[in-house]
DNA sequence: AGAAAAGATGTTACTTTGTATCGTTTATTC
DNA sequence: GAATAAACGATACAAAGTAACATCTTTTCT
């Protein structure tokens, strides 16, 4: 099973995880030819600022509250950004809270599911071939032709329990 | 495997689906001594329209438009009825539609997940042990506690594949 | 039965989330 | 270096959902 799960529910150094994410995102739209735009990154780089999915809005008010960003941002510049990351596999979109969130580990093909911890919020992401297995296999036994899955688990981690 | 998928994806006589829930509704409404009011017993009618989810201005346009019900709805109140009825286990949202979809077996205990078809949007209720256990599982590996789980897949449906 | 409490609805106004549009700027290509 | 494509700034708007409060209907409790 992928996951980041020891990483996100637990204590960590998390400049390297803003670090990698980066890294990894400029090398994979380096090999693809897509812009890293200067607004895309700064973005990417608010979502992984946590390991708690982020609301576009919550973006919005990120960034143009910071200091680096001269001036204010508008909802349209955020979501075209976050369309770009999303459409790049860097970030993925939870659609039970309407947040995004960095993907650990983009490039690779994973079918992913979520771990949204309810208590601290903090969201791991876990990529597993029993789930998707006996997922495409329920389908199949309906005869449903499997294109995506939203797969989103709330409960809670680790960390956050008694 | 529980499922609705033969009948959701074929023709079949709807007015037997619609019948019945609403038969069960009263029931159920009954049994917990929970008021199935008109306003209430309208809603699920119109989302058991069809098998199609409904969001919930849809159910509000419907529902205005209609002849039977003598004035116009106001959000509030139809939300305030999906709320009565999913607390009440006859209707369940799809966090990926923002929509609405009636419950082929309530008051049965069952950890349920969607089939959509992206085509003719006709959805399928399914619970199935092994995809239960392998969630599950998945999530103990991160020791993970879940409470709830969201599952939509999106694909194609039997009668839409060529 | 009648008063009191609880539950449900009607209505207005508002918040949150997400987009269409259009003019301008910045890269890329030829 | 002009033409083209891609990205961004800004305004306005659409869609989804809720807070608040007045009113009305049930239920409950003497």
């Amino acid at each position: 099973m992928l996951t980041n799960s020891r990483i996100a529910y637990h204590r960590h150094d998390h400049k390297r995880c803003i670090n990698a994410a980066l890294c990894r995102a400029k090398e994979l739209c380096d090999a693809r030819k897509a812009r890293l735009t200067p607004i895309r990154e700064t973005v990417l780089k608010t979502i992984w600022a946590s390991h708690r999915p982020l609301g576009a809005y919550e973006i919005v008010d990120q960034i143009s509250q910071s200091e680096t960003s001269a001036h204010r941002v508008f909802p349209p510049t955020v979501y075209r950004a976050i369309q770009f990351l999303l459409d790049q596999g860097l970030i993925h979109r939870l659609s039970s809270l309407n947040a995004y969130i960095g993907c650990p580990f983009p490039g690779n093909y994973h079918s992913d599911f979520f771990l949204i911890c309810e208590q601290c919020g903090s969201t791991a992401e876990c990529s597993d071939d029993q789930v998707d297995h006996a997922v495409i296999h329920a389908a199949g036994r309906a005869n449903f032709q499997v294109e995506s899955k939203v797969i989103e688990i709330v409960g809670i981690c680790p960390e956050c329990q008694v």
